[in-house]
DNA sequence: AAGCTCGGCAT
DNA sequence: ATGCCGAGCTT
């Protein structure tokens, strides 16, 4: 059987995996999975590549049967007790995000507060304070790390790259908070992205004063009439491609899908 | 001594 | 069923 030592490129860049069939004994044609650090070092169980990397990735998605991040993974640490102890109903955790679980391309508050003063005359799906500022907590996108969009076969679906001129701020940001901070702007306001207007050092010092809930967490940013040009040429040329595929002359060219 | 392999416990 | 790791076997 092969011993290859493959690239894993679910995993930081330099990791090997390599898959041994087993050829004897009681479990032959069996196979066990091992990993090779950059330096080559060997590891042949999550635990003890957990161990070794730390802080440094987070391996709750991988599967280290397969070498690849699977989104069933997503959340099997954490749990909701009242609704997991709930054996009859069928439930899981992995579809539960969160932020609030209504539609949110509209603003639709759930518990308004208004004072201490009229208190039991709290505002439930009031539609009057339907268009009132609802409070968001500071870098709340940070809950969002290490959840993945992925296809029908449970397979995460790289981040796509952004452009290098969009950065990010805050504490530790990072592409993958960046993206979903702006994803979740455009998801959840109806008012332009234009990014932090105020400098980064200063949201860095006191967020709390200085940073724009509304905004994603990055740095302004101006679109240029070229940066437009690009995107449509780019929209069109995708179009086309959709085109011809569907027309069938390109059945199997879906490698360049962008 | 280090590396490889399969058994077998634990889950 | 299979993930994990001990320990016997090979180099």
């Amino acid at each position: 059987m092969e011993r290859k030592r493959m690239d894993c490129p679910a995993l930081p860049k330099g990791w090997k995996r390599e898959e041994v069939t087993r050829k004897s004994g009681l479990s032959a044609g069996k196979s066990d999975v091992y990993y090779y650090s950059p330096s080559g070092k060997k590891f042949r169980s999550k635990p003890q590549l957990a161990r070794y990397l730390g802080d440094t990735f987070d391996l709750s998605c991988f599967d280290f049967r397969t070498g690849k991040m699977l989104s069933s993974k997503v959340n099997k640490n954490k749990k909701v007790a009242s609704r997991a102890l709930d054996s009859n109903k069928k439930y899981d955790a992995s579809l539960v995000l969160p932020i609030r679980q209504t539609a949110s391309i509209f603003k639709q508050p759930v518990t308004h507060v208004r004072s201490k003063a009229n208190k039991g005359s709290e505002t439930r799906n009031d539609p009057k304070s339907a268009n009132q500022e609802q409070p968001k907590q500071l870098f709340w996108e940070k809950r969002l790390q290490g959840m993945n969009a992925c296809d029908i076969a449970e397979e995460v679906i790289k981040n796509m790259e952004l452009p290098k001129s969009l950065e990010g701020l805050g504490p530790g940001w990072n592409d993958e908070t960046l993206l979903q901070s702006i994803a979740s702007s455009l998801h959840l306001s109806n008012t332009p992205i234009t990014g932090q207007t105020t400098a980064p050092s200063t949201v860095e010092k006191n967020p709390a004063v200085w940073l724009n809930t509304d905004q994603p967490l990055m740095k302004p940013l101006v679109v240029s009439d070229e940066d437009i040009r690009k995107q449509e040429e780019r929209v069109r040329q995708a179009r086309k491609r959709l085109e011809e595929a569907i027309a069938g002359k390109y059945l199997h060219t879906n490698k360049h899908v962008e």
